[in-house]
DNA sequence: TATTGTTATACTCTATAACTATA
DNA sequence: TATAGTTATAGAGTATAACAATA
């Protein structure tokens, strides 16, 4: 906070004369420009993400589902009889993290944790009747209202070829 | 843990029978199906996202710059004269959280804090001579490595319509 | 009274090492 | 010896309340 303060306090000096209330310097007070920064993908990526997860969450409030909740759920009801390693290296979360999420799931009896018969170290993870009724109508409320949203503003088509760039930067980059 | 031990426990045992070793029960072993999971937007987004941020570390690595660093820095550049908040704001980031983040920048004197002569409160923040210098060798950095990556991948076509649709979700969802 | 920068704090995510029980 | 689940822990990122200086 010290550093190069006199040399650069000149320039900004010059550059912004000293009043502010009655005419503004010219920078005040405008929209700040985002310039190159729009061009980044990687800083539009965050930003859409962020907007969606959120948009997620609203659509899906009255089940009390997280994006990644909802991802372990349908990823149980797709695939029957992994254990914890399996479902949680699918999707990217390490497996001490696991745990936890897994715990919230099942103490909502969601889901349940059976021990291998075959491997008496792992855990098979199971939907309840209760957890395939909750995806069920989570299902419907993301296809009613969250899908149904992004296919408003980007349309079927875009909505599509979105998806399609995403999955080809996921497998490729 | 308890919850529908037996009740569960019968169904998944007639589904897997009890060996693993020398014939696999069909469902070991085998790739995980993502099912629905590959549709959903904002799975897919999160991966994608990752894994840009994963490649602009390694691109821009001999620079030790963050994406979030290199946003600032090239908000900085284009917008001369802004305070702390105005910059915190347009980045989405809380100004409590931008503290840190101006601190880690201005330790390295790669920006500077000058006390504003029209409002004593406000801190302008300025790029450095080095935070310039920094910030246009992290451009060409990021041309060269990461975002010619994405054209390898996408092609300049794909890639100007996926930031056109990112940037339409992050506006209007 | 309101705003800027700041501190303190808390909660979520993510990441690594190490333990236990099984293999 | 190696693996599955777990614990503990540490680090980011994000969120809110409150304070000092200034308006």
């Amino acid at each position: 906070m010290t550093v190069l303060k006199s040399a650069v306090a000149n320039a900004v000096k010059t550059a912004r004369p000293a009043r502010k209330e009655p005419l503004e310097s010219a920078v005040e007070n405008t929209e700040l420009q985002l310039g190159e920064l729009s061009e980044q993908l990687g800083y539009s990526l965050k930003r859409a993400q962020l907007k969606i997860f959120e948009n997620f969450l609203r659509c899906v409030a009255p089940l009390q589902l997280t994006p990644a909740q909802f991802s372990v759920l349908l990823l149980l009801d797709k695939n029957p009889g992994r254990n914890q390693t399996e479902i949680a290296n699918t999707l990217g979360i390490l497996r001490p993290n696991f745990v936890a999420m897994l715990d919230g799931l099942e103490s909502r009896e969601l889901c349940a944790r059976l021990r291998s018969t075959n491997d008496r170290r792992s855990h098979i993870v199971v939907l309840t009747d209760k957890g395939r009724a909750v995806l069920a109508r989570a299902k419907k409320l993301v296809a009613a209202k969250h899908e149904a949203r992004l296919n408003e503003i980007l349309g079927p088509a875009k909505r599509a070829a979105l998806l399609d760039m995403l999955a080809t930067i996921a497998r490729e980059l």
